[in-house]
DNA sequence: GTACTTGCAAAGATTTTGCTTCCAA
DNA sequence: TTGGAAGCAAAATCTTTGCAAGTAC
């Protein structure tokens, strides 16, 4: 099996620096604001929560930034199974990926993670030939609370 | 393990009759179409080859055509890792889930099955009761012709 | 100083909605 | 016949682009 690109546990501060990324006051804000998130965060609730920082703080920089990081593999994009319109979401890439549950009913979102989906990225990486870089799962459906 | 509920192999037409879906001449042609492709169509892609046969055919028809499929569980919705801007993939839903690798150099989209994978949904419900109703895999990478 | 970044406005891409007319069952 | 579906136009949502002015290194 491949052996995993790791992504270093520095806050993500550091490593932009470290690829050489320029750091303006907007970036540090958005890249503390990803970090320290406790759920995920679509752009527009990212906005949101920077503007109250910093008021001039443009959608689009929200934008740029996002296409940045996703760019240099330091945040996962997700789509939550699309519960609440075509928006994405964004959480700080961890080293280990994780399952995303999606209840339809309530909205409430779970991470999983398992030696299983660890197993299979391994099993695609060498039966295919495959070189992963990033995974998505995503599963829609009833979480334990919102079952008959 | 939750026992799948399985989608009846009989084709999409009759599978909408059966549960009381009046079929139009639009959605007979849409869901031909579907069920025929090769690949993976995106609304717009559908729109153009149905309007060869039916030139007045809308394209809000064909949105709505697909809410109402996926409403049902007759369709799959993809993503495809965004390889190209933030449409939407569809493909009949079949009895298997298969995972979707999309190539990031050349854009190349390979399908997967594998018994891990039924495993790993057995564990998320069995260990979450989660009922899971629809689940998406999708690897980002490079495949075997675009490495090296 | 210079190349990269931001803000602003505008455009682009994708999908949804309101409403009238039409048609499948 | 009658409730649901299609067509049309317009709007909503999310994201990207062009360009002038600003700023990190």
């Amino acid at each position: 099996m491949q052996v995993e690109k790791r992504v270093s546990r520095r806050p993500l501060e550091q490593e932009l620096v470290s690829r050489g990324v320029r750091m303006t006051r907007q970036r540090r804000l958005l890249v503390e604001i990803i970090q320290s998130a406790a759920g995920h965060l679509d752009a527009i609730a990212l906005w949101q929560r920077a503007k109250e920082q910093d008021p001039t703080l443009n959608k689009v920089t929200v934008y740029r930034t996002l296409g940045m990081l996703k760019k240099h593999g330091l945040v996962d994009e997700l789509d939550l199974m699309h519960l609440e319109g075509g928006k994405h979401y964004y959480e700080a890439k961890t080293t280990r990926d994780h399952i995303h549950l999606a209840c339809t009913k309530c909205g409430r979102i779970q991470e999983f993670e398992s030696s299983l989906f660890e197993k299979l990225k391994g099993q695609i990486e060498r039966e295919r030939q495959f070189r992963i870089k990033v995974v998505r799962v995503e599963a829609g459906g009833l979480c334990d609370r919102c079952q008959g």
